[in-house]
DNA sequence: ATGATAATGGACAGTTTGTTCGGGATTGCG
DNA sequence: CGCAATCCCGAACAAACTGTCCATTATCAT
């Protein structure tokens, strides 16, 4: 009893998923059509809309598959999931490899050019990885765990964002390290920090 | 000689502006089209494309008016635009205070319901804000000015869509206390401190 | 008043979207 | 192997949206 994979079915998903990152380097999330998507990955047109509703609801998908990835403990990319629990910000300087070694994906992703599912999604999944090394406690109940998590994560996205816009030549550690001095010590060693 | 204003070409575009942002407020900026628009405006399918090009112009002429507005000395928005250069982050407790009094817009144009569009409009306008309010000094070049911009918009920005999302009920002093500290000071003062 | 400018409504071809259908191909399983 | 279940395909469809054109009417500036 093959719970849930038909071949053709999982060929056909395949297709569309890779013809939808394909395009997506190509002309960006927003531009593309539905049109567009089957053409490049050769299904037809029915076929598409027995899988999926959309082009929204395939994206969403394309994301719900990476996260069971990240998720499941066998796998490689799970290499960071240790949750050393001591650094808050373990994740950074792989992330920055990562990104650096995949730039042309992170760009489409980042940046609003790839929709705002895709932003959101992406936020998603870095909360998670945030919060799974993030220390149980807080000096002081004045800030919310949960709002530091999405501090962070706001801080990584743009941090990305400057790299890739401003600064293409900069090497993984050094942007890193400009991440983590703002991240961890504020603007307050930048500046004369009389007021307060 | 009047340089540019014929009065029904204005009419045409204030109402045009008008109901773009009634609908923004009603269904979000995705998901409206053109002829939503000139619906609500009232307004003939020729005239929209012989003043925009689309539903993108249009959105954008509305933030060119509103950059200028706020460019503008004579305009009461220019409170804060004295630039007192001591205190990098001047801006936010009237920019909180503000949100929350139209707390309706700016759920609209902030956390993705606005599109990429809005969100890059208002990132250049505080950047704006931000770049005015900065010290031309700061200490150690390790760390572009540039950057420090982008993290503190991107900063206030999360701030704002986590206030929303999450705790409506607080107040705009509470918020902007917790924005300062967490740009000002980082994360350390809040965990054990031990990595460096 | 009058020439210039703008708005109108309608019509147009070209896309895109979702849906439906019957015929044909592949698959899983006995 | 053989066969029923499942999936894919291609075509066609109505509906909506997009830009662009034009002839006509209304409004403007002076």
């Amino acid at each position: 009893m093959p719970r849930e994979i038909d071949r053709r079915a999982a060929r056909t998903r395949k297709a569309l998923h890779q013809a939808l990152l394909t395009l997506m380097l190509r002309k960006g999330y927003e531009a593309l059509s539905v049109q567009d998507i089957i053409d490049e990955a050769d299904v037809g047109r029915s076929t598409f809309y027995a899988h999926y509703t959309g082009k929204e609801d395939l994206l969403r998908s394309g994301f719900q598959m990476l996260r069971d990835e990240l998720k499941d403990p066998r796998s490689a990319g799970a290499a960071a999931a240790g949750g050393s629990h001591d650094d808050p910000l373990g994740f950074s300087a792989a992330m920055f490899e990562h990104a650096a070694r995949y730039a042309d994906h992170y760009r489409t992703m980042i940046g609003g050019r790839g929709g705002a599912v895709t932003e959101n999604e992406i936020r998603l999944i870095l909360s998670e990885m945030v919060r799974q090394e993030m220390p149980p406690t807080l000096y002081g109940d004045a800030i919310p765990r949960d709002f530091v998590v999405q501090f962070i994560v706001g801080a990584f996205l743009t941090t990305l964002n400057w790299w890739f816009e401003r600064k293409p030549g900069l090497l993984p550690s050094e942007v890193d390290a400009m991440f983590r001095g703002m991240v961890l010590d504020g603007l307050s060693p930048l500046i004369g920090d009389q007021p307060r």
